[in-house]
DNA sequence: ATTATATGATTTGTCGGACAAATATAAATG
DNA sequence: CATTTATATTTGTCCGACAAATCATATAAT
């Protein structure tokens, strides 16, 4: 009887002292700035070895959970949310499961915020597209230069003024271009389909749409702006899901 | 002259370690499922002390990049994309920045999913969500109960098949929940205003919508379930900026 | 010859101590 | 009182040791 392998449950001391140490400050209720107790104290008062309390402490300080200086102890310092994303959201070494999975959460993410969009947008927000389309030269097959693709939407997530959301585009731009690149081969007819039936948006065509606040016809571009990634990602998953039955 | 504090910079050896490592995969275009020296001769081939390697693969440990098992070394792991947020995600401790970014963005990624949900609806998933609004009591004043508030909108996260989105709802849930109890006493006067308006969107009335396969209507409804906290968190966002040029 | 057991070797996990570097605090000096 | 010097404290790094797990090999039993 092959017993099933039972999680690589291996629980560390090292996790259990992270663990801890978070419990420990939300129930001391610690806030942004306060002071915790040295390294000797934390080991002594946990009852582990100082390097394993270390390595729960690196843990914390890779999050920004915590800042240390020498002589002046360690404080509580306010987590960047996303910022344990940005070491891990790296095309080579993600799946590509995970890579489509980041792709559609982004598409979401950026059909999500054009109430957001259209509720903030200034005369000056309009200039700088106005300035990001005329420089930017877009290629066969509706490709921009990388980096007026890049400035261009990174100017429409600013315009929300959520910070987040903003540095969450910047983290998985890399993911897009990698895509784009990589599978370019399956991508390209696609495009091709839809240029014979003019369904490409341009980003000429959604800035139109954002000066005459046009808001419906904005989004709906804008989905059709991102329909060669939907349908490649559909066609991508039907593969998986066959061959993964296919396996078994 | 008050020097600017230069960065908290200080950056330590298990810092460069800890990118040098994962630069060194990238490199060797290393996937999941490979197996990578043992501690003994990283350290050696880094020229650092075991203890400070072993800081720095414990972060990446924590990140689920990489696996241990006693005697049989390390693997390269998929990591989680969402596992940092995770820990870091508590209201607890974010400030309220933080806070609003993130129900900003939960709320642009609902709106954002709206395509992807009535692509993918099925009739089973139209009779699950059923269930979970006849037996979800609303309330006075826009209010679900937790459970039943939970599950609706977990069930639709579900419904586009993207695991990260869907681990995305689950971990920021509990911040919707928080700030629904902190502010409160902000909320419920712009409930009443809503409600005296007649402009309170239910779980019934966004069921009604899929059922009807509206996806304008159903849009446009869920945009108007969010309008509280839309109006909160402009109403909030302005008061801060006024403290932030008060105070200069 | 094959299988089962025992032994040894290897690798991660934990412990403890030591010293260096930085810096807040106290003491000494003018 | 102001300035400099000395001291103490705290984090950062290094080293060595042993335990626990488990893979590999050798030995014994059938």
């Amino acid at each position: 009887m092959e017993r099933l392998k039972i999680q690589n449950n291996s629980v560390t001391l090292v996790d259990q002292v992270e663990d801890k140490l978070l419990n420990y400050f939300r129930e001391k209720d610690l806030q942004t700035g306060d002071p915790i107790p040295n390294e000797m104290e934390l080991s002594a008062s946990l009852g582990v070895a100082r390097s394993v309390l270390r390595e729960a402490l690196s843990r914390l300080k890779m999050m920004g959970m915590i800042e240390t200086r020498t002589r002046r102890g360690m404080v509580l310092t306010e987590p960047s949310i996303l910022g344990g994303m940005r070491r891990v959201v790296d095309p080579r070494i993600l799946g590509e499961d995970a890579l489509f999975d980041i792709l559609g959460f982004r598409i979401a993410l950026e059909v999500g915020i054009c109430h957001d969009i259209f509720r903030n947008i200034t005369p000056e927000d309009l200039e700088d597209l106005e300035e990001i389309v005329k420089v930017g030269i877009m290629y066969e097959n509706n490709e921009y230069a990388p980096f007026s693709e890049f400035a261009f939407h990174t100017k429409l997530y600013k315009i929300t003024g959520n910070k987040t959301i903003a540095e969450f585009q910047n983290i998985v731009h890399p993911v897009m271009t990698f895509v784009k690149d990589k599978f370019k081969e399956y991508l390209a007819p696609i495009n091709m389909r839809l240029q014979e039936e003019g369904r490409i948006v341009t980003h000429r065509d959604l800035l139109r749409y954002l000066k005459d606040d046009d808001e419906d016809s904005y989004r709906k571009a804008l989905e059709q702006h991102f329909e060669v990634y939907k349908i490649f990602i559909s066609k991508k998953n039907n593969v998986n899901r066959q061959q993964k039955t296919g396996e078994k």
